[in-house]
Parts: structure tokens; sequence; C-alpha cells
DNA sequence: ATGAAAGCGCTAACAG
DNA sequence: CTGTTAGCGCTTTCAT
């Protein structure tokens, strides 16, 4: 069923029909309801490809993030998702996998889709963003969040990974502690860097005890608080996760070793809020939720985008609020 | 950028564009080499909107789910999105939340969009599947899977929940358990149904002592866990647990309550595969994955979509296999 | 208030 | 092997 099969039924044009769905002060009353009526009524939905074409918009909003299936990016994904139902958007999730062919094969996907703006958490080591700038640049709005590339040339939203950790960090502080172990894992994102760095600035300023460790696999996060706990003069007797994952390993380490928390050892992760309330007893976290993060992203999105109109477009950065959940 | 741009580049017409592109037999060698070449180094990419339009087809396989962050979901869309970037189709997600309203509009969209297929998972007590069979029908495939309507006219891919049950309910067996506990969920789907229906028949079979109970909350679990363990003269002393989300619960109260397993109390959850690994001992499992899940749906649109053209398209049922893991 | 017509970018049937 | 042409379904300008 097109505007024409309507057009037929009322012995009128096509103009008059798409008038009629779209732009009623021009149709007359009478048979602008009749329309109307009768489109509802046999169901019609116009064709969304061709409208597409026509206005040179899709009303899509691309998302690519390295992985769907985590924590940080599901509440993300889940928070946007309710924005964009609201503002009559879409929301389309390509996942990268963190590999940089993908993640450009994505890219192209949604450039060739013409999707009305592009959000995108690079992948580890991307390098894509130069290319991807000029392809989008002034036609879409491209705005990056939470690994963002390392230049002011582009709009970003970046996780406040220092405040997060300072945060934490200020919580184990309060109780004490004698010995703070830091996990951080191992790979080379401006995330990591940031926490590790933020870890031993506070550790300095605060003059305490305190051991950043990198791993890499629950293996090697065992492998390494087994030394620190049980083969070291000094036991730590504080831990700081900078993620959710790092805190599944924590907590096999510590169920294993039958160590008792908060007694024995006090520990705080970051976490978007899921996992630390899979154990018990609940283990207090910093909140870096997805869903701020979403929320500012669009917001962004709405404010480039009438900047892009008066072509006032200019590269700018912001930066979410965290929260402290589960305290003791 | 468009196929005239490079037209007019070579003094040539649009189709012979397009043909070099697309169906490289029918133009001249010299002259293909050489339009490819510009297009590649130009970077052109063919605009997906007006191919569609005119192809009236998308190569966009939609896929809905009541939620994307789901353990299951994630393992199946990780699988389909693999296998779609494998045939060139592109996964498109959009998560109805349970709320079959939100799930129309999903449907409509997809609808709209012209996608090749729609792989759903019903929102609970959906009906939406009467009409939006009417409306894809002969067009596309629609493949329901997991949560599936209760007719035979559809295209279907059920969980096989009394195989799983039973696998699992075998392996507490084998450990001549004295009294077992089944915890469900209590909405109304028919994945709770079949695998209650299940747990009673094994129960039954076994002539062994065993009570089946249904809970919405962490909450609610806690109190009919503790009822059982603790306000009863013969204590349970082996669990099944129907998902993932109902074994973080009932660890949430075996670690409240110091009980020991699998000394004990025996534990057996049916899952796919990560959540049993976040606790020490690690949790045994029968394995659920959707990434089968998701390689039948694959292979059953092919299939259909082979049928459509020749006009035998039939409804068929597939029912998918199961693991154990974890085994002590 | 309405219709005719152009055209978004592409594919494919047809003619040569 | 190549160009011309029609048209996918819709929006929008320009007449009337």
């Amino acid at each position: 069923m097109t505007l024409q099969d309507i057009a037929k039924q009322f012995n009128t044009s096509i103009s008059t029909v798409s008038r009629s769905l779209n732009a009623p002060y021009h149709v007359k009353n009478s048979l602008r309801y009749k329309i109307k009526e009768y489109a509802l009524e046999m169901g019609f939905m116009p064709n969304l490809v061709a409208t597409n074409l026509r206005k040179k918009q899709t009303n899509i909003i691309g998302v690519i993030v390295p992985f769907i299936s985590n924590n940080f990016y599901e509440s993300f994904l889940a928070c946007l998702d309710e924005i964009c139902q609201k503002e009559n958007y879409y929301m389309m999730v390509l996942q990268s996998l963190n590999d940089i062919n993908k993640e450009w094969l994505n890219i192209t996907m949604f450039k060739r889709l013409n999707v009305s703006a592009l959000f995108i958490c690079l992948a580890n080591n991307s390098h894509n963003y130069s290319k991807m700038s000029a392809l989008f640049a002034s036609q879409f709005p491209v705005i990056y969040f939470d690994k963002v590339p390392n230049t002011n040339q582009v709009f970003k939203i970046e996780s406040s990974d220092r405040i997060a950790t300072e945060l934490a960090l200020n919580q184990l502080f309060k109780k004490r502690p004698r010995y703070i172990v830091g996990i951080f894992g191992n790979d080379n994102t401006s995330i990591v860097r940031n926490r590790l760095v933020s870890f031993y600035d506070f550790i300095k300023t605060k003059s305490l005890q305190g051991k950043g460790i990198q791993v890499n696999c629950e293996e090697d996060c065992k492998r390494q608080l087994q030394q620190l706990f049980f083969f070291n003069k000094d036991t730590p007797n504080a831990i700081f996760c900078m993620s959710d994952e790092l805190l599944i390993w924590t907590m096999k380490f510590i169920q294993r070793s039958q160590l008792k928390y908060p007694k024995e050892v006090d520990i705080i992760s970051l976490s978007n809020g899921i996992i630390p309330n899979y154990f018990f007893p609940e283990i207090e976290y910093v909140l870096t939720s997805g869903n701020e993060m979403a929320s500012l992203c669009y917001a962004f999105f709405k404010d480039i985008k009438n900047d892009l109109v008066n072509k006032n477009g200019e590269a700018r950065s912001i930066k979410p609020k965290y929260f402290k959940k589960n305290l003791r």
C-alpha cells in the first residue's frame, strides 16, 4: 500500500494525500479527515526508505560500541534507547568488537545509511577517527564518548576517570587503610592510564602504602593477588577495582581464599551498579553509569545540530559527574 | 559523491559506472579498471537508501528482543552479528522492554525499513504476532525464537526447556539428593511453564522429594528460601535454578546464610555460561546458549527465503541441543 | 486548496 | 559493450 493507492481511492493526487498526512494545514478539512481515517484503517505505513531518500535524512542515530554485552554500554544503550523513542529517533547499534577494521566497516555502513548522527566509543588503538571526521564532518554530527580521540578538534564526552577514582579511594581512605591494592586492566587505553595515574597520585598525596597491578585475565589476577596477600611481608587490607570485570576476578580470589570482607579487606569498585550487588555483602562502588553519558550525548547532539545549521559548530568536550553507592 | 559524479569524470553514463562497480562482465576491461580505481580512490560509497528503494531490499536483518542486556540475548546477538557480517547482512537490534506497544512500534519500524527478515523473541503476553504475521507474511520471513507464539502457523525456534531441565536435574540426581528445590521465575511465559512442568515430572518419575518455587525478586527469593531451609523439618540439599538471574539471587542467599556448596547444598543452573563462573567454586550449569539459536535462526532464514521464492513456504519448528558444563 | 512535475541515487530492462 | 529510459515511494516547488 502506497500513497498512490490511497490517492486512487479518493480520486485525488499523491501530493494531497501526502499533505493530508504530513502538512494538514494545506488540505481541506473534510477531505483530510477522510484520508487520515482511511490510511489508519488500512494500516498504511509510509515507506521509510523512500522518505529517507527524498529527505536525505533517516532519523536513525547510529551507535558504535566495542561490545554490546558490557555493563557500561548496556546502561548507555538502554538510556539512549529510551531518549530516542521519546524524541522520534531510532537507535541502531553496531559493535566493533575492538577490531578497527570492523569499526570502519560499521562507520561506512552508517554513512551509507545516511544516519542523522553517529555516537561512537572508539575501539582500542583506533585511528579511524581522522578519516571518520572528514567523512561525516559538516553533514552529520559525530560524537565520541567514553573512549575518545586525543584531540580537541572533535565533539567528545569523556569519562572523568580522575574524579571517579579519587571518589572511590577517598571512601577507602576514610577507614584508614594500611595498604591499598589497585587493580587495573592491562590494555593501553586512556581509561586505564588515567585511572592508574590518579591512583598513584592519590597514594602519594595521602602518603599511603599502595600498589597498582595490571592484569589481563582471571588467572593472572589470581596469581598477582596471591603473591601480594600470601607471599609478602605486608598484606594489603584494601582493594580498589577499576571495573566490573576486575571486580569479578577479584571476588573469585576473595571467595577462594576465604578472605573476609569488609573485615579483613575493604573493597571498592568503579561500576555501573549491577555486578557489585551480585555478592553478599554487597560491594561498595562509585557509579560510573552509562545513563548520564547517554543523556549528555543526546543533549550534545541536539545542540550541535542547531549549531551546524547556524554554521557555528565548534569542538567541545563535556564530562559527567559520578556518585557513590552501597556505602558503609 | 554519486554515480553521476563519476560518470562525468569519464564522459560516460551512470549505467556504465554502476555496471563497472556491480556487474563487471558487461563493461570493457580498460574502462572498468579505471572507474573502479577512481571510485576507490575517491572513497565512493554507494547510497544504501537509494539502492534499497530501488531493489526493495535492505540486507538488514531486524532483531527484536525484550532486553539487550540479558546474558542469553547477548550471546544470541553476538553470534548473529558475526554470521551477518560474514554473509553481508546488517543486524539491527531493537528492544521491546517487554512492552507490547513498544514491540509493535519496533515491528512497524522494521516493516517500513523493508528489512530482509525479522527475528523476534516475543514480549511476555504479546499477541502482536497475529497482526505481524499478516504484515510481513509473504514479503519477508519472520522467525520467532525463544519466546514463541503458541501456534503451528509460524516459523519458530523454541528452547527445549524440557531437555535442558532434565539434563540439569539428572546431574543433581547422580549425587543422590534428598530434597531438591527448583527456583523459577513467576512470569507467565511458556519458558517458565515448560521448565516447571518438566521439574515436577522429573521429581515424580524419580520419586524424589522436591518443591518448585516461583519468585519475583531478590527479596522474595530470599524469603522463600529462608522458609525452606531454616523453618522446615526437611532441609533441601539441592537447588535447581532455571535462569541466571535466579542463580544470582540464590547465591546471595547462600552467601548470606553461609551455606557451603556443593557440600551442604548442591546447585545447578540453566545458563548461557557467564554468571556461574562469577562464583567460587564455579556453579555447575547446563548451557542454554544463544549462540546455537542464532545459528539456527540464520540457517532457517536462508532456507525459508529459498522456499518463499519457490512458493513452498511452510511453517516449521526447530529445537536446539544443550550441553552440560562445569561438571563435578 | 490542489495537481503536475521534478528529483532524491540507484538498478535494470531495453535497444542498439 | 554502452547509453537511454523508466521507476522504486516519497516530498516539495511551482503553477493554477
